[in-house]
DNA sequence: TCCTAATCGAGACGGTACGTCAGGTCTTCTT
DNA sequence: AAGAAGACCTGACGTACCGTCTCGATTAGGA
């Protein structure tokens, strides 16, 4: 989803003054901004973006339907992109895999608040299925398809459902984000959660 | 956290009117009526839930400071109470703490929003610290302690880091709770998550 | 017409806080200096208005339903009242009647823009009809009463439309308001309009 | 005043795509239907006019600085011509100026709004000045001229103030049309006037 | 039984933000 | 260069809530 306006920017020859693409830029490192400044998410109005920004309210208004959808756009802009996956291994996958979620949810806390614009997002079914199609699904994709060639290679059981697999994976570091905000994302915490389930939980002697 | 009123309720004999404890069970359960009836989040402002309880907002104010401090014991109001654990084995006892999770997030699914509330009370850190102090510490606590005797009795690896694995078996349910939320809860995902954890990853015909 | 607001301030017993009567006084009065200041009408926003007088802009509206008619209020505020009549005689009773509008209309050019809030008051017939009932016709309703008791006592012809006299006393003074607002309104005008219309047009040599 | 723009159509060779003079019609006879078809003042915005005679903003602000300005060139449009006078009596030449004033009044009377135009116009000074120049002051100088032959002819007294006699002619006319717009202005006003004024309001058995 | 004081519903109060609309100005492409 | 179109910033519009503050009317003690 980029910038939303519902004007007359679809079809036919462009007519009267084009919308300026420094403008978008311009609110959503805006906003950014201004959550770095350590400003509450509750004080972030339309009014002051557009007032800090130096932008009229009605240009705003006229990208985005309001400031659900306008935190869309910035929290995309805050992702990190897909990152490269080396192949040598279903392990060495899924510890890059985690290192990247990982290294985006220290991101996020760093840059303060970005964490309940992403919350605030759920307000709306809309906005949250807008954020869900671009961000959350692709990543998933990833992971589910890191799984199946590790299924394909004999690296994991076939019976395992790996809709499941994949969220037992993501879970821990999803926990830490939303539930204990205060732990830590230590170093090592990727290697530490895919060898944990890889190695399995029953002590080695029951093997013997 | 109960209502939290810092009016001269404090100390001293009881001087004037007393509160009405009425009051409370009544705002608490209207603002849980009104999400149910499908009230947008947005749209439950303190105004209106003094109008539609019937109630001065000076009142709502005496007891709650804000909206977030209210929504606190609207979902607390909402919470199950902790599950009882069998105690049979280290299987069994997981078993029961999921399904608990599991149908907690199958009623607040039905009741629409209070997923929404959960995710506004992230807006401030002293809200969003009572909600984690009175709700989710204390589950958490008891999930460790199963971990732990589990451990005693010899049924997991001794070297596994219990705060993680903690996280990894509540990791999925949380998943589908705030990441898919179009996902189901289906009946028998505690045993299979559980159990798909206690089996392990790895193919068996490698051990042969 | 007193301020208008359509709450429930109708009947029953006093329910809330009442509203404040300063603030009725202190608007009407706020704007009325804004416009002796000097300020042009078409910078009276109801939003000046309110951060000049320190008042929210609710306070107004729960009164006025619009600028205009705060207007009229504004106007009638700054209407004198009206004048008392000697009885002595028709001349009298009439110089008396248009020294008044004469003292008005000297008033009214000094608080400068008085005359334009008139003006855009016949913007809406329902403001219009509000004026003209408190303002206009009961000051009509005094001067038909002066002709008809002068032509009781014999001091006019019996034979003249009343109401058309009524305009052509009133219309000069209105004339030099209105279309000719840079012309004075010295001091003797009043009687010199009631002499002239008394004495008659043509020349005396005719009676010979 | 002409269409006012302020732009580089005064001196040396035509240069570029000249003025079209059919927008300066279009404008002003847009306005004009519109206000006929009952659009109230208030929404005549620029943006408004500029989009039913399918016109571009700037080609308005190109010729008229705003609305006011437009307005004088709309109310100057809808302006009658001045009356032909008979010359043959004072008394002649009266009716005819006044039945000519009666007629606009009429006019104006049915395009409704056109009464508002003319208020609205004394927001500005300027603006105003304009209109009194180019209209009111014109008629004035034609009733002052029919006075003067009057008076050159013996059908006036001699003391009689010129500038006050014809403020008391043109007098009723402006209060039914300003102060009174309920009244009607039936046929035979403009001679009802005149030979009222004529005949003196004193009894004639005084004289006697 | 009265008195005192805090409570209750109601709603006015000074504010702030909402989302829309218009004012004038400024691009853009077309004529 | 002027045309229509429409984006741009500014600021007012009228509404809704915020959290506080009066109101008159209860309701419990304690005197």
């Amino acid at each position: 989803m980029s910038p939303a306006g519902t004007g007359p920017r679809q079809g036919g020859p462009a007519r009267g003054r084009p919308r300026s693409e420094a403008v978008e830029r311009a609110v959503v490192e805006g906003v950014m901004e201004l959550l770095e400044d350590g400003v509450p998410l509750a004080e972030l109005s339309i009014e002051r973006i557009a007032r800090t920004v130096g932008v009229g309210k009605a240009t705003i208004y006229r990208r985005w339907s309001g400031k659900e959808e306008l935190f869309v756009d910035v929290v995309r802009a805050a992702e990190p992109p897909d990152p490269e996956l080396p192949g040598t291994s279903l392990r060495d996958d899924l510890v890059v895999l985690l290192e990247s979620l990982r290294r985006r949810g220290l991101a996020n806390r760093a840059s303060a608040i970005l964490h309940n614009v992403h919350a605030q997002m759920k307000s709306s079914p809309r906005i949250w299925a807008a954020y869900h199609d671009t961000v959350v699904l692709p990543r998933r994709r990833l992971g589910l398809e890191v799984l199946r060639r590790g299924r394909e290679n004999g690296e994991l059981r076939a019976d395992v459902d790996m809709e499941l697999l994949n969220d037992i994976i993501v879970g821990p570091l999803l926990v830490r984000t939303v539930l204990r905000p205060d732990a830590d994302l230590p170093e090592g915490l990727a290697e530490q959660v895919v060898d944990t389930l890889l190695q399995g939980l029953r002590p080695v002697s029951r093997h013997a």
